[in-house]
DNA sequence: CTAGCCTTGAGG
DNA sequence: CCTCAAGGCTAG
């Protein structure tokens, strides 16, 4: 049911930029920590009365009824499976119904705390965006959904027609990314293992032994608690990370493919006819922007966005994306005097000079920016997250679903900034640092996008290819 | 049953 | 001492 989806992800949003002041099952007021994490008092009561006294409930609907303050009433299966599913704990339910004192969960508590104090400091240190869309604000506290969130709030006549009719766009693009059948759905997300903090149940005799609680209630069948945003039970990892991570290609396969790619083409033609820079250097970038493609349309959250937005944030955002990835590749080889090409082949930089001096200017800026982040010693987790942060652009003109962009951006950005505190403690500024290579990839993409536009009307480089139609498609709809 | 308010009591 | 998350109580 729509309504319920539309609440759910207004409430969603709203952990993410209001600080998670509402209960997590409701979205009532919270009261305190209860059972695991900050919830309402009639959440806490509900889940104590359902798990002291074994209550099993069914559902008249189809077991996904929408759990809001107003209906919280209506289906208590439902609401018991909220409760699940965002992490309340059944061990914190007393088997010997002992009043007072503390538990195991204390320190968890603590500890959460401070992380939510930490993040909050951080965010206004930083200057970060944090008020919620007021539209979506009030959504999550009545009952009439947002009409759009999911579905694209910009009126139809903003949408730009040449993006709905592909005959008129170049046609590469729009065919990579609806040829559904040709790719393998090899993107299954499989729920990476979390590195499981062992929680010792608070009666240990009832619980250790088996998933099973004496109080008998064993997660339904087929029924895992789904990992809440966060919550102190896993500080740190937010799934949300795991998740970008686990879109990442594998770096072999795309390094096979194009090296069998270029092989070919290069046996297909017999000799080149220029060697190294222009030709050959086109054709593994042009390849590597068909994997960057691949890896946007299977991923998490781009997916469910329609094929016009997502040519409208690939468009703008090819370039960045590709020289993140020669970046990421720099970082990884780590020389300052040469350059790891996606093959394996190294070229020497001292090469360089006589290629002219704008590309060394940026093969130099590249190196520069490389150099900052292996000091920084960024991780494969941070680096998902800086790619969906820089393809989720909700600055990029007549997006249909603006509102949906612009909500995964500031769930990514949340994501990326809890895991750097909790991964990197002793570096609080760490997600700043990141975040601010941002704009300096965007600097220099943006001049390579120049100069390879420069170099295509000199006619050095080969035109039939991804590459020039996103040159192309860019320039074409700039504003 | 629900949910707001009350009482407890270990840990700080 | 105080805190605050457990359980308890009870009107609606």
């Amino acid at each position: 049911n729509a309504h319920a989806q539309i609440n759910d992800a207004c409430v969603r949003v709203m952990d993410f930029t209001a600080d998670e002041e509402l209960c997590p099952v409701c979205g009532d007021k919270v009261s305190g920590y209860h059972y695991g994490l900050l919830t309402c008092e009639s959440c806490k009561g509900f889940f104590k009365r359902t798990v002291q006294n074994n209550k099993r409930y069914t559902c008249t609907q189809n077991q996904d009824c929408g759990i809001d303050k107003t209906q919280r009433k209506r289906c208590p299966f439902c609401r018991f499976q909220k409760c699940l599913s965002v992490g309340m704990r059944l061990e914190a339910v007393r088997a010997d119904r002992m009043r007072g004192g503390r538990n195991k969960f204390g320190p968890m508590y603590k500890q959460d705390r401070a992380l939510k104090q930490q993040k909050r400091a951080l965010i206004r240190a930083s200057g970060f965006k944090t008020e919620a869309n007021p539209s979506l604000l009030s959504s999550t506290q009545t009952e009439y959904p947002l009409p759009g969130l999911l579905s694209g709030l910009h009126p139809p006549s903003l949408s730009s027609p040449e993006y709905d009719c592909p005959p008129l766009c170049p046609p590469a693009l729009g065919v990579a990314l609806q040829s559904y059948c040709s790719f393998p759905a090899q993107y299954q997300y499989t729920a990476p293992s979390l590195p499981s903090r062992s929680i010792k149940a608070e009666y240990p005799d009832a619980y250790s032994s088996s998933p099973d609680s004496s109080l008998g209630y064993p997660y339904p069948d087929g029924f895992m608690p789904a990992s809440p945003l966060t919550s102190p039970m896993n500080p740190g990892l937010p799934p949300l990370v795991l998740e970008l991570v686990s879109c990442d290609p594998n770096e072999e396969q795309v390094r096979g493919k194009i090296s069998a790619y270029l092989h070919q083409e290069q046996s297909g033609k017999g000799k080149l006819d220029k060697p190294w820079p222009s030709s050959l250097l086109c054709v593994m970038a042009d390849q590597i922007l068909f994997s960057i493609v691949e890896w946007a349309r299977s991923c998490v959250f781009f997916k469910e966005l329609k094929v016009g937005d997502q040519m409208r944030l690939l468009h703008n955002s090819w370039s960045e994306l590709l020289l993140l990835d020669h970046i990421c590749r720099q970082v990884h080889h780590g020389r300052d005097n040469s350059l790891l090409l996606i093959t394996g082949q190294e070229v020497d930089l001292s090469a360089m000079s006589d290629a002219g001096p704008p590309l060394a200017s940026m093969v130099q800026r590249g190196q520069e920016l490389a150099r900052r982040l292996q000091l920084l010693q960024v991780d494969r987790r941070e680096m998902a997250c800086l790619k969906f942060l820089i393809l989720f652009n909700p600055n990029v003109k007549l997006l249909e679903n603006q509102q949906y962009v612009e909500s995964v951006q500031e769930q990514v950005n949340s994501a990326l900034l809890e895991y750097t505190l909790y991964s990197y403690p002793q570096c609080l500024d760490r997600f700043s640092q990141l975040i601010l290579r941002l704009p300096e990839v965007q600097s220099l993409s943006a001049q390579a996008e120049d100069f390879l536009c420069y170099k295509h009307l000199c006619g050095e480089v080969p035109c039939n290819n991804l590459l020039i139609e996103m040159l192309h498609a860019k320039r074409s709809t700039a504003v």
